[in-house]
DNA sequence: CTTTCATATTGACAAACGTCGATACATAGC
DNA sequence: GCTATGTATCGACGTTTGTCAATATGAAAG
């Protein structure tokens, strides 16, 4: 995954583009379910999809999207482990959304 | 508007009030119209609805639209100045985002 | 009070989103 | 190879979202 846009989001207007790419990333974040998902793994060091729907309450695909969502956004890492899929938090992608926000 | 969950999200698993109070949140800044917004209500200082429609090349409906949003989110403040509205950007709710993600 | 102009609200529409059941894919073990 | 199990993808569905034209509201000026 490419860098924010690296200026402040407060010094000068973004572009349409700026604008667009850092849209995404705000949106991968911005569900609750999704929220709880990257809280959940970075309380926990890690953690295995396979966890994820009891946790959640949701479906196993339902899960599935919404990691696929966090992994391209960037905010999770994964990682095959045999048939299990584990996901770390990308502390440096949050503190690149922080970066641009304040 | 109230303050966002004050936990850090990566110490421990939100619960389905916070992850739902902070997905609006964020919801509220995850899309490009408003990101351009905040950007240039902030480069600026201040700035006036009425000059919105050009800059975005978006109808005034619409941008009267975002604007409510991000004031019901805390990121915009609105002040009435005779028959216009002028915004300004919470850089206290932008701290309190950063403060939860990071 | 009437007119004018800035902003908000309403109603409608297409596009995007979250969700699930069903199914396909992938990996390990037999 | 076949089987079992964890994960991803597909198709469908109802809901939410961004957008606009039309209209209503609000505030100043004449």
């Amino acid at each position: 995954m490419d860098m924010l846009c690296c200026e402040p989001l407060l010094t000068k207007p973004l572009d349409d583009e700026a604008a667009q790419v850092l849209a995404g990333v705000l949106k991968a974040l911005a569900d609750p379910v999704r929220l709880k998902l990257v809280s959940i793994i970075a309380a926990q060091g890690e953690g295995c999809a396979c966890d994820f729907p009891e946790l959640l309450g949701k479906t196993q695909p339902t899960v599935s999207h919404h990691l696929s969502q966090l992994v391209a956004a960037g905010i999770l890492e994964r990682e095959q482990r045999g048939k299990w899929a584990w996901f770390t938090v990308s502390q440096d992608r949050l503190a690149e959304i922080c970066a641009v926000l304040c």
